[in-house]
DNA sequence: AAGATTTTCGAATCCTGGTTAGAATGTGAG
DNA sequence: CTCACATTCTAACCAGGATTCGAAAATCTT
């Protein structure tokens, strides 16, 4: 067998590549992708360059998954905060649980998502199509929450959702630009950000 | 002189030179700074790569101009907008005014700013001074917007003017990434983000 | 129109960084 | 302890791309 009748070999190997990806997710989100060096992510990894390729095909590859893990992780942090909420809670108050879970996932947990966002024009289109496929399935998520909260005419009646939706994903998506955890807590910033909801969308 | 009488040779240089600017805009907001190649920026503009160094002294002098122009148009632009309103605007009007002025600036008219919104966390250290320094004064003018129109009392009484002002910018910047004119109007992005201000942060 | 000056270009240089090859090291199995 | 395999490294290799260097081409001046 190729690994050990543990599995504490592969283990450790699943280790190090967790590690690399780790690393390169941190590159990518800081330097973007034409600035994304292996060299670099070698280093975060604390391994030489060339052990990379033992993990992953090619840079391109590299960066493919990271891009894809990005969007595939906050998805489904966000899924399973909503599905543990209780059954009473109202379509509105879904929105800013998921308004809270998306804040603090891109800006305390993942590299991987904040990479994923920055360079998602930036990054061939060859390497776009996995990713993509996550994103518009995080897409629908938020598009079905905002029309059952419509629905249950819990929204302004003027309001478009589908710009509201895409301009509050914004504005949280930036807030890596500028959120710096020393300056402002990130519960002021969530809760701010459920007020935009509640008052900019709310009936 | 090395000019002539009239400025028609200097003329076309500048020409040539604000071609070249162009270009590096265009290609740098849609490939990121390490991805901006001389020579693609040279196609564009309709030249040669080494002749970009005939009017730039580097690579990094010809993105960092560019970093700058972006922050420095949009702000004289919004600057301009602002001052022209009637005296009897409010504080609030003056804000939706911006806000007008912003989008429709930064989707319509240039890739500088769009690069320089893109770019903001990528390039070197040693390029960001110059450009800091405009995007500083831009935040100024937004800070000054808000604190009026806090101090007419015509915000929400619990609204953190700081948190909700960079929101709004960052949903505004986000939307080169995803507006398309063949999608939905210019206008009816505005409005939507103007009834975000209105509703989100109004009293 | 000839000479001077500005602008542009083709070719060569040089460095950076992805990738490959093969050797060295580590690790579990018998 | 030794073999087989997994993992990682060092040393090249090679392509792409910024920059430099004269030489052409365009433009201006007289």
């Amino acid at each position: 067998m190729s690994q050990s009748s543990e599995d504490g070999a592969t283990a450790k190997s699943q280790r190090t590549r967790q590690r690399i990806l780790d690393a390169a997710a941190q590159v990518l989100s800081r330097k973007g992708y034409a600035g994304t060096r292996l060299a670099d992510v070698a280093d975060v990894a604390g391994v030489q360059a060339p052990a990379i390729y033992y993990y992953f095909g090619s840079r391109d590859d590299l960066v493919e998954e990271v891009m894809w893990a990005g969007a595939h992780r906050v998805r489904v942090h966000v899924e399973e905060v909503i599905a543990a909420l209780p059954d009473d809670a109202t379509p509105l108050d879904r929105i800013l649980a998921a308004v809270d879970a998306h804040l603090r996932y891109e800006l305390q947990i993942s590299d991987y998502t904040t990479a994923s966002v920055r360079n998602a024009g930036q990054v061939p289109e060859h390497l776009r199509v996995r990713p993509a496929a996550e994103e518009a399935s995080y897409s629908r998520i938020w598009r079905d929450l905002f029309h059952a909260a419509q629905d249950a005419g819990q929204l302004r009646a003027d309001l478009d959702i589908n710009i509201f939706r895409l301009l509050l994903l914004g504005s949280m998506n930036w807030a890596v630009e500028w959120w710096n955890p020393r300056t402002r807590s990130l519960d002021d910033l969530v809760r701010q950000t459920q007020d935009l909801v509640r008052h900019g969308a709310g009936a």
